[in-house]
DNA sequence: TCTAAAATCATACTTTAGTATGACTAAAGA
DNA sequence: TCTTTAGTCATACTAAAGTATGATTTTAGA
């Protein structure tokens, strides 16, 4: 019972520790700081830097984006390509993703070679190293059965797998 | 000039302008509370709060934005229209190429990458030697203002220069 | 709880891609 | 005829892209 809730809500448990550390070495800071004339601005610019980190770190462990794909069922009559150059919108052939094994990182790394994209630019954008974008195409192309970037474009987009 | 600057940076400088006002009156709080015995926790208090705020603002604002992929699927009528922009036939934008200055050879190998081949193949198709098609493609990255044969892809497609 | 898939990153390496520069030829115009 | 342009090719680079392999960590499911 105790343990289900430890790793059930060990994030917020990890979050508070956290807090209560800082806080701890906050009382301390202030002890030492406070008698030290003229040292207020450096100690509440430390917390200001402090909280500041902590709060962009928060935002993005917590807000993770995540790819909404909304599935919808329906009859189609018209093939894609019709429904395309009628520029009605676009609809992603999500059988033969799923058929294909392509996950959702290694699609959104596709879309952003499709747009031109160097694997350098995609790391930055997707905040990952660009060995991790190496690994994703790779696996990409395997899937695929590629053996490049533009290739996988052709190939992507004649699924319509991207837009 | 002057306004174009400001419209370019505008963002960096409404930050700027926040940061500065948040500033002024975390000084002004300073002044309020410094004077004020036992508020200086507050103080603390207030600037952690509006410092982590700032920071969860800020990476939420700057962090990547979300893919959503929203899949639409609409009801769709076939008409002649729509048959006929579906494509019988492919038009290319001669007027763009002329003016990008883009020659009947460019054009062949552009149209080539597009469709997944390396270098070595497009040399192997057009009997040239590899060297011949990576000046072909030198000047055509130029000619498009790009970096990359992916981006030129891109741009060629999105300008109908190939099909 | 245990496990498999997904995602991350690294190191080391090979292969393509792309740049810079210069040279040669053929064709088309002024 | 002279000049320009397109097309060809080479050498010598630098920069990306792609492969192979192994490791770690999340995440989601059974």
């Amino acid at each position: 019972m105790l343990t289900v809730f430890l790793s059930k809500n060990k994030l917020i448990i990890l979050y508070g520790a956290s807090l209560a550390l800082i806080l701890f070495l906050l009382k301390w800071l202030e002890y030492r700081f406070v008698v030290i004339s003229h040292s207020f601005e450096i100690y509440v610019g430390a917390i200001a830097v402090i909280f500041m980190a902590l709060g962009i770190w928060l935002a993005l462990k917590l807000a993770k984006p995540k790819i909404n794909t909304v599935v919808v069922e329906k009859e189609v009559i018209i093939e894609k390509e019709i429904i395309v150059a009628s520029g009605i919108g676009f609809v992603f052939n999500e059988k033969e993703i799923e058929k294909l094994g392509i996950s959702k990182r290694e699609l959104e790394v596709l879309q952003l070679m499709s747009e031109g994209f160097s694997n350098n630019e995609i790391a930055e954008k997707l905040f990952v190293s660009l060995n991790t974008i190496k690994t994703h195409s790779s696996k990409l192309f395997e899937k695929l059965d590629v053996k490049r970037r533009t290739q996988a474009i052709e190939k992507a987009k004649r699924l319509s797998l991207i837009a």
